[in-house]
DNA sequence: GTCTATAATTAGATAGAC
DNA sequence: GTCTATCTAATTATAGAC
């Protein structure tokens, strides 16, 4: 009789409970990766850093490499709404077409606090950059040559107006993506050298001295 | 009669021989740490590399810690030798005491061209500094704290005379090793991005383009 | 959906012939 | 010194009970 009724509530739990462990497998799979690489990383030491066990991630994944994919694309999902989050009001897109210094700077500015956000990502593409995978090649077809373009494109314009240092894009691609990362991606270093990196100081002041760096001491000032 | 002097070429053969198979394993293993990382790489596809068989590698050192170690040792010597082969002559130390907007451009400039010379250093660095091993110490104690204190101390030195930007030292030494190395370390992805960094010509524009960005359009002219 | 048990493969390291 | 053969432990993935 009931049957029916109190049986939806167990499946909507069994759900949740699911959808839980495929969570904690994603955030512990993230930071396996980070740390060891895809093949250092074994599916046993995340299993167990989410809580669960090692054939779960067969279940809730066809694969490790699976896995792999899905918290990348979880990663790339995160760093576009905390680049978001981090780009002041009036202001929607740091390196879009309609470019000028002050988006220049304000997306440097939020691209900053969204690595030292994230380090798990930088961590994960100067692993896979390192070396040509299947994996490589899908992050920068699915993820890194569109965001290479607009960034590139919007240094082209600015340098086209005279507004910036005659400075090849390519090289400012990667000195300025660099300069961005290597702090948090390399922390635990900095540790060791008595820096603390993961503080809002430090990321202020990082953040002011790459747009200092690209942009010049007016910072993102009109010219 | 003649045993002694026909064994003697023998050895020294053998000798030969071994010093050979030792120095293959070395840049074999430079190479597979490098590119998987050091849980990733495996023994036996470093010896198939080198050449060799799998248990040469614990002959010629005592274990894969061992062999990761000899590696690392051997890639900052020449990170030291290359440094020094590209300062130009007159300068035999860019970010030493006496630093001045001079050396330290031109340390800027030799230090890229090395680090384009030897990707596998800052990939390795990076995925090692990227959690906290014992591997990592000792790269810090051995390697990283020296150069971290001359290259810090020499903008310290540069900026209380006015003749830098006014940025903090940690935030710059990240800044310019990090834009220094991630063009080399990152180049599979460049290619795919349709860009060569280990070009002569891109090589030099990126050390022109540092120097311009941390020292300002006047390169390294003394103010 | 989650668990235990286990299959199949591969890892680093060692033994012993040559 | 270098080789083949092998040991032990750890890996990813699967089977099947609950």
């Amino acid at each position: 009789m009931n049957s029916v009724a109190a049986s939806e509530p167990v499946a909507r739990r069994r759900q949740a409970r699911s959808e839980a462990t495929r969570t904690a497998l994603l955030d512990a799979a993230l930071h396996e990766f980070a740390a060891h690489g895809f093949e250092g990383a074994s599916t046993r030491s995340i299993a167990t850093r989410a809580g669960t066990h090692q054939p779960q991630i067969n279940y809730h994944f066809d694969s490790k490499e699976a896995l792999w994919l899905a918290a990348v694309e979880h990663l790339f999902t995160r760093l576009d709404e905390a680049m978001q989050r981090h780009l002041p009001n009036g202001i929607d897109q740091g390196f879009g077409p309609d470019v000028t210094r002050t988006t220049f700077a304000a997306g440097v500015r939020s691209f900053v606090r969204a690595v030292a956000e994230l380090p798990e990502l930088n961590r994960i593409m100067v692993q896979e950059a390192t070396i040509g995978s299947d994996r490589l090649s899908m992050i920068v077809e699915q993820h890194t040559r569109q965001r290479y373009q607009q960034l590139a494109g919007s240094w082209r314009t600015l340098r086209d107006r005279g507004e910036v240092a005659d400075l090849d894009e390519t090289v400012v691609y990667y000195s300025l993506i660099g300069a961005a990362s290597l702090p948090y991606v390399n922390a635990p270093e900095a540790r060791l050298l008595g820096l603390d990196t993961t503080t809002d100081v430090f990321v202020e002041a990082h953040a002011d001295a790459l747009v200092t760096l690209f942009l010049g001491p007016e910072g993102g000032s009109e010219p």
